[in-house]
DNA sequence: TAAATTCTGAGACTCATTATCAATAAGGAG
DNA sequence: CTCCTTATTGATAATGAGTCTCAGAATTTA
């Protein structure tokens, strides 16, 4: 159908009501493939001439996050990054620990072992986190 | 050598002073194989009849972690945890999500697949975090 | 022993995120 | 379309892990 809507079917999944506010969240958040902290997103969104508070962003974010139409990236520096699922395959991350690149990378091979595993222990895999740190090359070659 | 203590070497590499509460911290740490957060080490600490500050915890934690006598895990949820690593190997954890558990894994293939993937982009590895949030038997059960 | 330097502890502070709550807006009933 | 109920918003206070500050205590060096 035409009219798929990720954020109305979302929203209507929680009964949770439609609003300006949360549709600029969510454009904003699908405007670019990068990975940004809710204080930019917050800055960009005003940017771009709409006007929602810290706090609804935050709001926004969770519902977004628990409705997986985004994906929150927590690299260890005490501010969370996201990033839409649109049109993404799932993913892990390389992250530069000198210039805060963050690239994406995906084997097959490791997650059929992560999922051997989880099987040998009988458990139930729910979600993962693989995070490569590494130095880019443009980094080290400075 | 019959005297080898990795907190005195390390220290001693760093500049700073032997002191009894630095060594609490350390001793504190290396009684379990748990994986605790700050201020559960402190009021294990205490617990035990030493008394040493949050801020001397905080402080000493800094140290060990900085001279890999200990491992920081950040499982996501704002806490810290750390666990030592004397006569320990390389491992990563998987974590219930239900009951907090944490178990550790290792699999030789996905390091080299790891290693490869960094090799391929041109960049240099400097850490990795690799955590699978599970439910365990124990909980899928109840 | 004295002087110089490092450590410690208590509490103030930071900063990302969450909670509060009065004012505002959405959505349905009529 | 208007009223009414209920959810949402925004401003700001609160939270909580972790860090910083600084005066007093301890250690090392001279």
């Amino acid at each position: 159908m035409a009219n798929y809507d990720p954020l109305k079917q979302a929203l209507k999944k929680e009964g949770l009501r439609y609003t300006i506010q949360r549709q600029s969240v969510w454009d904003e958040l699908c405007a670019t493939d990068d990975h940004r902290d809710a204080e930019e997103i917050y800055m960009d969104i005003r940017q771009s001439g709409s006007d929602v508070s810290r706090a609804t962003v935050y709001r926004t974010i969770d519902v977004l996050v628990k409705n997986k139409l985004i994906r929150k990236l927590d690299l260890g520096d005490g501010r969370a990054r996201y990033e839409h699922k649109i049109d993404t395959a799932h993913h892990d991350h390389l992250i530069c620990v000198q210039c805060g690149k963050i690239e994406e990378f995906m084997d097959d091979l490791i997650e059929s072992r992560q999922d051997a595993i989880i099987k040998k222990h009988g458990y139930k895999l729910i979600r993962h986190i693989h995070q490569l740190f590494i130095i880019c090359d443009e980094c080290s070659t400075k």
